[in-house]
DNA sequence: GCGTCTAGAGTTGTATCCATAATATCTGAA
DNA sequence: TTCAGATATTATGGATACAACTCTAGACGC
């Protein structure tokens, strides 16, 4: 059975594969008939990530949004600054064990340098890993959301020559700063982190146009 | 007209003025009813408030969310970071003239420091002007989210003895900051400023109980 | 008397219908 | 040819009807 949660993981697939792009119209019926249900979970789905900004209104009808350069900037701003808190709070309450599996993922991740794919899942990965240590589930909450953002309307940023060997060395940096339990480091080396994967998207935003 | 944003306004304000407290089973039929209006935009409000936390599942149907401590205590934590986010980014993009606005407010809200309602009204417009200078758009929108959040599910603590005329300093301090361009300490005010301000809140809860 | 099964009420989830608003198209005139 | 106005088509928003599921209470059997 179809249900409303389906919907909405149906259309975030259907937006995540580039079936819907950004700027795009989504028109309720056209989408109850590629579904196969009707039109009232449509829209509940659709209501749902209006509220968490993944589309937009345009006039009296729902675009995919879309992020300009400087939307871009400004969530860059905001995900440094959750990143960074979760990072200190990781170093605060990170118990051995998850300390243990930072390690072997950057261990795993170091094997397949050169996928871009997977080690773009894996990246997700790690720093999921990192929000869950933070214990704060508001923070969680928060950056899933900022990462959905991000995730489906920007192209990986790992697909640059040495990049990779870069990203896994500060992941390492991070996760020697939470096994210190040295929370300012931390949240310092994953924002360095962060700044570098902007700079880096940038990068590729620039040579792409 | 009633209309889908005055069903999700007329259920904030019901849940506001404590008509329905944390907690309470929302059910659907009961609220179209009491709203005179169908199911269908009542269920669309309740998703919006959903996703935004304020409402929570129980088994199958919604819940008025509430915060237990630790769950206020983690939302701090998050407020801290964004905010101070804010005060940073407001040291760098503020105009001379929003600056004065903020010192205006300051000077306006010393002469009703013992009006409880009326400051916690001022406190929020003052965080609120400091938000919009951020130039960040996407952290004021989180900002609100976080706000709505501790609007509606804690009382105010400006009603504690001597806490208004120490609330005013601690904002007057950002401001300097602020006007100074100095984006460090601005950060670090109004994290200093929320720290007192959990702590107070915190001292009331005891108090209560 | 206790446990289980069934029947029923109540609530959520889905589909469809209707009304209204917006937009696009077509026709006519300048 | 272009612009304006009117009409027609289409999409969204709201209401209602219907189905599925859950939880409870009562009855029957062990």
């Amino acid at each position: 059975m179809k249900s409303q949660k389906d919907a909405y993981q149906l259309i975030l697939n259907a937006i995540d594969t580039g079936i819907y792009k950004p700027g795009d119209r989504l028109v309720e019926s056209e989408l109850a008939d590629r579904f196969k249900v009707s039109r009232t979970p449509i829209r509940e789905a659709l209501q749902r990530l209006e509220t968490q900004t993944l589309l937009a209104r345009d006039g009296r009808s729902l675009i995919v949004a879309s992020l300009d350069h400087n939307q871009l900037a400004e969530l860059y701003e905001v995900r440094a600054a959750l990143e960074g808190l979760a990072a200190q709070l990781a170093a605060q309450h990170a118990t051995p064990e998850e300390v243990r599996v930072l390690y072997d993922m950057i261990a795993t991740d170091r094997t397949f340098t050169d996928d871009p794919a997977r080690l773009s899942q894996a990246n997700r990965r790690f720093h999921n890993q990192i929000h869950l240590a933070s214990r704060n589930r508001y923070l969680i909450n928060q950056l899933e959301m900022v990462h959905r953002s991000m995730a489906l309307l920007t192209s990986s940023a790992l697909a640059v020559d040495g990049r990779s060997e870069q990203t896994l060395d500060e992941h390492q940096a991070i996760v020697e700063a939470i096994e210190r339990r040295d929370s300012e480091a931390a949240n310092k080396a994953l924002k360095t982190h962060l700044s570098y994967a902007f700079e880096t998207r940038l990068k590729i935003d620039a040579g792409e146009v």
